[in-house]
RNA sequence: GCUCGAAUGGUGGAAUGGUAGACACGAAGGACUUAAAAUCCUUUGGCUAUUGCAGCUGUGCGGGUUCGAGUCCCGCUUCGAGCACCA
């Protein structure tokens, strides 16, 4: 039998799945293993080859486990809902559910051949009712719920009604959006609607009135992670502020312990950079500054307490309640027209404008510490969302307050001793105090790091300020004017939203006969019939974000058809979390801070039993196109091979990469490309014509995208699967590069001529030879520990040494070969349970047990040590393995090879590494 | 601007502080073949030798630690990623 990729991969797929190979269950007699990929969002665009690359990483680890002895989940699903479905739907009127599906059947083929080992019965989709009623559900857990910030977790809204009725908001500690102070006897005088307004401050998941990243464009608004540089992230559409009344989730009351978490789990040190400047905590000092004349503290943030005597004027956010407060009727007009002059600006051109702009309140503050009069003015280089809205500018050391300062001619005061801020402002945060004594408190002659203390000290002491902690982390907006995503499970009886019982979810989504918003603006729900409760109250018409579904679903594969709970205990109890998660690092500021998020809150809950959701996780690189160019000489329809443009004057133009071979053209397949090259004439060199290329994003329009089908079918999904290993380690970014595969192409019909000859098996019972076992022992040592470490590449080209020794010494070996198989099993599964069955074995290579490495078979009889004088080797020494240090030593320097070296010097020291080196020192 | 990575042949990439370039691609030469494909063998970092065994040099740049540095330390350069009027 010869190797044939295309008779033994589809009949062993179509053995895994008949015999449900792959179907895991809770077995308490395993221990247990979750590997876990990011489900995709299926595109109509279909999987290209970079797509499978996490995967196939995955799922060798997956194998590897189970043949370890592990009871391994290994689910896939998909992430259903999203923008691209909902967009085709707007043009053609095509349901997205129907688009959906037909992009989830495809993907499933193209996932079929590629032998992935999923166990598909856990399959789910975030568009499917009886999946997304766990969405619903946990959507209304966090409505009920507020976070007790002196325990640190969430705890139920009840607690929080009965504690109002009691004390009212006395020594509440909770996160909120801004602070209440009412009593007992307030609250229980308060209606519905003004309790509900209250209690909105609180919830984990409130209605808000926030600045919002809104697009025109897509109709919608989008959270902080979906925007970049002021354009949608998707499609890069304009995105402006807007006050909107929103959803939102209190994800800012999680920053610290989204924080902390990042210590206790294994991701890569970069991943968990990102997330800590996402999450942004910066420690620093609020303080008071009381305004001239009036009774109005105007409060500030600063990481700088210690530069307070360089405070030389203050500056308030446009949008900051203050500025209304404390402007003087003189100034009343400048003011306005500034303000007006701002309000137009979207987000994106107030930071491309870097012109220093503001305007004076007329107001002044006093310093509390120097208690000088400085004046405040209103500048947009001030961030609303930010702190407090308002800072205590110190020119002399920040680069925006000097700039500002130059700008309206404040005045400068140097706080750090020989700092030159004639030119510029003196950032760095080291240094001797000057220039800062007041009546209370000296900060002289002190290093910066202890004038931050002493000045926090000075400040709490005196009820001036206190120290604080500020997050970057905002909390996530969470309403979407979108058809398709998940309905609220929200209703609203005369203004006042109300949640539905969970009894009643899933609260499917309604059809709709158009996907636009209405024409008064509202969602597209706004046009659905009867979106509203038996009673007549209206449902919410916003859906859910794309994150929403991918927050929780790894929890679901662990218990995915049950109706009674998102989990069970026992389903979370012997699964508890994902061991292995794989996927890109495009999901660091999104879905890994949602997904961690929600985890912590239902863990507060005590609905899952673990505070990280993903203990150990790789990011794998993205695989980039490489395109291929022709050069066509400018006006005519010839065109010149890559080494001869030179001489010409060339337009180059992009090829389809499947009509090119090693960078050389397929002239015909060219010309019959498409029909304006039909009589393309061509100038060769050296009888080839030779493309030009450039490694770019893997898109149509760049005409090189591989799909993984066609390498399928050309040379087989085990080749693929090694291909895309071999290419270099899983966490590096790499073009695609179709021209090595052949290198793995061979190996595998080299690992298929162990077994057979001419068609005929060769294996025989013989004992396996000391050298062959030496091999293959070696190789057990290697693929393990590769395995454990991530590093495929390596292993795969461990399998092609050891294949071409048993291929030289001609081994036969049942022992050995069976070995072989099933370290290959992983990495090539179709070839490996081809051979296993070969081997006469009936059951499938999947319930084999993976081999252990036994050390006595790969000692060295001989060791073989470097000679070096001075460090430079010189020469190979061979002594039998065992051999005594010293005797090494007294060997190495007896050599006839040393002689030379040693000739009139003499010997300062000898150094011996065991197995591998004996460096001579000599003067 | 701040933070974090990375830099090794023509290419993808190997190297617990111990003979740098494993493995693979590509290229060159050869064998088999009427021919091609496939397969197999040899060479392949650079330079000098190649009628001589060999020698020198070499991991972005400059220093340092060490008997010994691609690997550790300090200072740069370039590229990539994240954050960014964040006070």
């Amino acid at each position: 039998m010869q190797y044939n990729h295309k008779e033994i991969e589809p009949k062993w797929q179509q053995y895994w799945k008949d015999n449900n190979v792959y179907k895991c269950d809770i077995n308490k007699d395993k221990p247990k293993y979750y590997v876990l990929d990011m489900f995709p969002y299926p595109s109509g665009a279909g999987l290209h080859v970079g797509h499978p690359l996490g995967y196939i990483a995955s799922d060798i680890y997956s194998r590897y486990k189970r043949l370890k002895g592990f009871n391994v989940l290994h689910p896939m699903g998909y992430d259903a809902y999203g923008l691209p479905a909902e967009q085709y739907a707007i043009q053609t009127g095509q349901h997205p559910e129907i688009t959906t599906r037909q992009n989830i059947d495809r993907y499933r083929s193209q996932l079929d051949k590629i032998g992935f080992s999923y166990d598909w019965s856990r399959q789910i989709r975030t568009c499917d009712p009886e999946y997304y009623k766990w969405t619903q559900w946990a959507f209304i857990k966090m409505f009920n719920s507020y976070y007790d910030t002196a325990a640190d977790k969430a705890m139920p809204v009840a607690d929080l009604i009965a504690r109002f009725e009691k004390e009212g908001s006395k020594g509440l500690k909770a996160a909120c959006t801004k602070e209440l102070d009412f009593t007992a006897g307030e609250w229980n005088e308060m209606d519905e609607k003004q309790k509900s307004d209250v209690l909105m401050n609180y919830r984990l998941a409130y209605l808000g009135n926030t600045m919002v990243n809104w697009c025109p464009k897509l109709g919608t608004v989008l959270a902080n992670d979906e925007v970049s540089e002021g354009v949608s992230l998707r499609g890069g559409y304009p995105v402006e502020q807007k006050l909107m009344y929103q959803w939102c989730l209190r994800v800012s009351a999680y920053a610290q312990r989204l924080l902390d978490g990042l210590n206790g789990i294994d991701w890569t040190e970069s991943l968990k950079e990102t997330q800590r400047n996402w999450i942004g905590r910066s420690e620093g000092a609020e303080m008071h500054f009381k305004i001239d004349g009036k009774d109005i503290d105007l409060e500030i943030f600063t990481t700088r307490a210690d530069t307070v005597f360089g405070v030389t004027f203050m500056v308030l956010a446009p949008e900051s309640k203050y500025v209304d407060m404390i402007t003087t009727e003189e100034q009343r007009k400048a003011v306005d027209d500034y303000l007006a002059s701002i309000k137009h600006k979207t987000e994106r051109e107030r930071m491309i404008d870097k012109k220093v702009s503001g305007v004076f309140t007329g107001a002044y503050a006093i310093n509390p510490l120097s208690k000088k009069k400085i004046p405040v003015w209103v500048s947009d280089y001030v961030l609303a969302g930010y702190g407090t809205g308002a800072i205590m500018a110190v020119p002399a050391h920040d680069s925006r307050d000097y700039a500002f300062a130059r700008h309206f001619d404040l005045p400068v005061i140097p706080l750090i001793e020989g700092a030159d801020v004639s030119e510029e402002s003196f950032e760095a945060k080291e240094g001797i105090i000057i220039n800062s004594e007041g009546e209370e408190l000296n900060l002289n002659g002190m290093q910066v790091k202890d004038a931050i203390a002493a000045t926090k000290k000075f400040i709490e002491e005196k009820g001036i300020g206190k120290v604080k902690v500020n997050y970057r982390l905002r909390d996530a907006i969470f309403s979407r004017q979108r058809y398709w995503g998940e309905p609220f499970p929200v209703y609203y009886k005369e203004g006042i939203p109300y949640m539905l019982d969970v009894e009643k979810l899933p609260l499917e989504l309604p059809e709709v006969d158009k996907y636009l918003p209405t024409e008064s603006g509202e969602p597209p729900l706004g046009r659905a019939k009867n979106w509203c409760t038996p009673e007549g109250w209206e449902f919410e018409k916003c859906t859910m974000p794309g994150f929403a579904g991918s927050s929780a679903y790894y929890l679901r594969y662990m218990d995915p058809r049950n109706n009674d709970a998102l989990v069970s205990r026992e389903a979370n109890g012997y699964w508890r979390d994902v061991d292995l998660y794989i996927g890109g690092t495009e999901h660091a500021t999104g879905h890994l801070i949602y997904s961690r998020f929600w985890n912590k809150f239902l863990y507060d809950l005590g609905e899952v039993c673990t505070d990280e959701p993903f203990r150990k996780l790789i990011n794998q690189g993205m695989i980039q196109g490489r395109s291929n160019f022709v050069y066509r000489i400018k006006d005519t329809n010839t065109f010149v091979s890559y080494g001869l443009k030179k001489q010409y004057d060339v337009t180059p133009i992009h090829v389809d990469v499947n009509i090119v071979s090693n960078d050389v053209l397929d002239t015909e397949r060219f010309k019959a490309w498409r029909p304006e090259f039909n009589d393309a004439e061509f100038i060769l060199e050296d009888g080839k014509y030779v493309c030009g290329y450039a490694v770019e994003k893997m898109s149509k329009s760049m005409f090189n995208v591989v799909n993984p089908d066609d390498i399928v079918e050309n040379y087989g999904a085990d080749t693929l699967r090694l291909y895309e290993m071999f290419l270099g380690p899983i966490e590096q970014s790499k073009p695609w590069d179709t021209n090595g595969i052949d290198g793995v192409s061979r190996f595998i019909k080299k690992l298929w001529n162990l077994f057979y000859r001419d068609g005929k098996l060769i294996v025989t019972d013989s004992e396996p030879t000391k050298e062959a076992l030496k091999s293959i022992h070696k190789l057990i040592k290697k693929v393990t520990y590769d395995i454990e470490n991530f590093s495929y590449n390596t292993s795969i080209s461990a399998f092609m040494i050891c294949v071409n020794e048993l291929t030289a010494m001609k081994c036969t070996s049942r022992a050995v070969l069976e070995n072989l198989t099933v370290l290959i099993a992983p990495f090539a599964p179709h070839v490996a349970e081809e051979l296993w069955h070969a081997l006469g074995h009936d059951k499938t290579v999947c319930d084999a047990v993976w081999p252990e490495c036994n050390e006595e078979y790969i000692k060295e009889d001989n060791v073989t040590y470097a000679v070096s004088f001075n460090g430079k080797a010189r020469f190979n020494m061979t002594v039998s393995a065992g051999t005594d240090v010293k005797e090494v030593e007294n060997l190495a320097i007896s050599s006839e090879n040393s002689a030379k070296w040693l000739e009139g010097k003499n010997i300062v020291k000898v150094i011996v590494v065991p197995g591998k080196i004996v460096n001579i020192v000599i003067k």
